[in-house]
RNA sequence: GGCCUCAUGGUCAAGCGGUUAAGACGUCGCCCUCUCACGGCGAAAACAGGGGUUCGAGUCCCCUUGGGGCUACCA
């Protein structure tokens, strides 16, 4: 049988890393065993829905390279894929539930349910309303009392299956309540439209969050109530935000499109989350979609709650921009570049060429590289470094030697620039140090930079370069 | 509160009865080097606690502790 898995999120904000994850899994899953991947909005909170929130689905995803087989936007043989267009359908198998016995309609007044809270403030409906006859629910029906549908949960026994991440799960049935199943106004729970549509769409294999471990015996009983199969399930342990707080898009620092924002680029952060309670058998760290649907595999998963760490996430990413072709990368860059002041000012290749190994993620840009253009009057003792043996006597007699050499270079290229600074020091008898550091404080007033004298002489290009080392003379002179 | 569940360095984690308890990030040190970064080498750093089972337990069982989840006309 084809192996069938989908991605349900709920339109109710953005797209969170900790659903960005649960989706990937369930795309490895499928596309290794050749499968299908489906996405299914469940918008059946009317209240909780937020405009504009499916789109952000379809982008991250597509973004994240998890491409779905099937979907809203792109259509398939088991659709619609949105709930709320699904509403009929719900309704038909309820009802087919209740002739079951699975279920049965409650007309019971809010007040009444409230009532019924316990000393721990849980409220557990009594059943009261399994007991009307078919007389009186027909009664109540055809006078157009509103009801909902409640699941029959057996008072006795036990419900048990088998996870294929956590093993073998048992619950009472004592401890299960009998939850709705179609609400007030018509349109079914979460609890019970999981069910149908994963039935009626051949989902084979479910993956979701742990937070449904305990709640699942309750969809097996409608499964089989039915007399439909149970799909295999696979649940996934939460990412966590620090060791006692989930990460939660309450936090507001967990959206896919923030890391995006600031920097990281999307198969970094695919890859990093991957990570987050799987290990591939080789261990491996860095890997490409196409490797991780080869390694996927379930006894790799882990049980236990994942902390997100930033700092991994970022070293990833460094690892990513520094395999990255130099074009793509300044193709990229570009919008981090821009917010520099240096921006069109200087040779964005060249720049964006000398930050790529210097930087973990694309936000970092323009602090790097704003000194360029922060030049001024600097503090004369950085000519002094003891290893470099300089000193400020030394630049005195260097720079004007760094300005003939560079004034009376036709090409002003690196390795033109690179030659003759060090064929400098090779005819003066200094140590490369030596010139290279003075030039290099010279030409920035900074005692750290990215990249040394012949880069940032490069980039400043020959009149600025001369001119910021006539300007250093004089400095020194005072 | 009840029920489900989890527990190896600061973090991600390998381990699936016998190992000097991997690896990665981070931290620190050294090397390379025109600073920074890259790269290379090295160090510190863990089986939550207590009982069992066993010749032998990080690995199996129980309890304790701690964490997470569920207990909605949310998903």
């Amino acid at each position: 049988m084809k192996v069938r898995t989908r991605f349900a999120p709920s339109p109710t904000g953005f797209m969170h890393l900790g659903g960005m994850r649960t989706a990937l899994y369930c795309y490895l899953f499928a596309k290794q065993h050749g499968g299908d991947f489906i996405l299914r909005i469940e918008d059946t909170d009317q209240e909780r829905y937020v405009e504009g929130a499916v789109e952000v689905i379809y982008s991250s995803l597509k973004e994240g390279g998890m491409d779905y087989d099937e979907g809203p936007d792109k259509g398939g043989a088991y659709g619609p894929y949105v709930q709320t267009e699904r509403k009929d359908i719900y309704l038909k198998y309820a009802k087919e539930l209740v002739e079951k016995g699975g279920a049965y309609y409650c007309f019971c007044t809010k007040e009444r349910v409230e009532s019924l809270r316990d000393e721990n403030g849980n409220v557990r409906y009594d059943k009261h309303c399994l007991k009307l006859s078919p007389e009186e629910v027909k009664k109540n029906l055809d006078a157009g009392v509103p009801y909902v549908i409640r699941q029959n949960i057996p008072e006795k026994g036990v419900g048990s299956y088998e996870d294929a991440v956590y093993g073998h799960i048992a619950v009472d049935y004592s401890e299960l309540e009998d939850g709705v199943l179609i609400k007030s106004d018509g349109l079914p729970t979460y609890n019970f439209a999981n069910v149908v549509d994963d039935h009626l769409m051949g989902i084979t294999h479910v993956i979701r969050g742990a937070e449904y471990l305990s709640s699942t015996p309750k969809y097996n009983l409608m499964y089989d109530a039915f007399g439909w199969e149970r799909p295999v399930y696979i649940h996934l342990p939460p990412i966590m935000k620090d060791a006692t707080r989930k990460l939660s898009k309450r936090y507001g620092d967990a959206n896919f499109d923030d890391f995006i924002s600031k920097g990281y680029i999307a198969p970094a952060i695919v890859n990093y989350i991957a990570l987050l309670g799987w290990c591939p058998k080789d261990n491996s760290e860095k890997m490409t979609m196409q490797e991780m649907i080869e390694k996927f595999s379930l006894d790799g998963v882990s049980k236990s709650p994942a902390i997100f760490d930033e700092v991994k996430l970022r070293w990833l990413n460094g690892e990513y921009l520094k395999a990255m072709g130099d074009e793509e990368f300044y193709k990229i860059s570009e919008p981090f570049r821009k917010l520099s002041k240096t921006y069109g000012k200087y040779d964005g290749r060249l720049i964006a060429a000398l930050l790529k190994p210097r930087i973990e993620i694309m936000s970092e840009i323009p602090e790097k590289i704003d000194f360029l253009e922060e030049y001024g009057e600097y503090d004369t003792e950085m000519f002094c470094h003891k290893k470099m043996k300089t000193d400020k006597e030394l630049a005195k007699t260097v720079l004007p030697m760094v300005y003939d050499t560079l004034s009376s270079l036709s090409e002003f290229t690196h390795d033109s620039i690179h030659d003759a600074l060090l064929g400098l020091a090779a005819e003066k008898q200094l140590k490369n140090g030596q010139v290279l550091w003075t030039a290099r404080v010279a030409l920035t007033g900074k005692d750290v930079t990215p990249g040394g004298a012949v880069e940032m002489a490069e980039i400043l290009g020959k009149e600025r370069s001369l001119e910021r080392l006539e300007f250093s003379m004089k400095l020194l002179e005072k």
